[in-house]
DNA sequence: TGTTCACATTGACATTCTTCTATGCGAGTG
DNA sequence: CACTCGCATAGAAGAATGTCAATGTGAACA
């Protein structure tokens, strides 16, 4: 899935303008999508694995995966697999698209 | 209710304060509420009351008012009864500090 | 080739959210 | 006081969301 533009919002605001800011916004309205961006973004290496993710969130491997999906979806992370791992990492620029979207 | 205080990212970032900040991203991250913030900021006042915001969105009275109370407790909009009317105005400060909110 | 490991996907359930209709409440007006 | 007007609140229905157990999948290794 192609994650959506993010575009500088019109005045005034359409319907569907409202739905995609919404969207794209309800990705990081939600605490353990925060936390995981905080644990990747904070990692050594700039990138995580989800075997390092599911414990310290006492969270199921398949929830954490789920909202590691709807991230990369979202275009905030990249996900890469490299042998048996998924290696997932920031992606700066969208997070500061975002940033812009607040009114 | 009182509006929780926006303070600035820990890290790593605790569950309670990524409830926290969900909270708050939680508020603007819907296509009705987005829509409202940007009417009221963009009308010639600087506010506007609940019956110049309903026929625009294609919402009930009671919807609008729903969703005004809940920008209202995130501490975004103010209120202020004048009369029979309730005018409601943005809180400037308060959207700043909400996009310092995101990682 | 068979097995194990890391992760994704599916399906189900409980909770939350958005919206509506119906009703309550206070301010103004006759 | 009775009535209307603008808005808030209560309650309910449907959709969306977060979580889990169970299962599927592909890479590595014996």
């Amino acid at each position: 899935m192609q994650p959506e533009e993010i575009v500088p919002t019109p005045q005034p605001l359409s319907r569907s303008a409202a739905e995609r800011l919404a969207g794209a916004l309800k990705a990081v309205a939600d605490p353990t999508r925060l936390q995981l961006l905080s644990m990747i973004s904070g990692s050594a290496s700039g990138e995580a694995c989800v075997c390092d993710l599911t414990a310290p969130l006492g969270l199921t491997q398949p929830t954490v995966s789920h909202h590691l999906k709807i991230l990369v979806d979202a275009g905030l992370l990249t996900r890469e697999k490299r042998g048996k791992w998924a290696w997932y990492a920031i992606v700066p620029e969208r997070l500061d698209a975002l940033r812009g979207l607040i009114p």
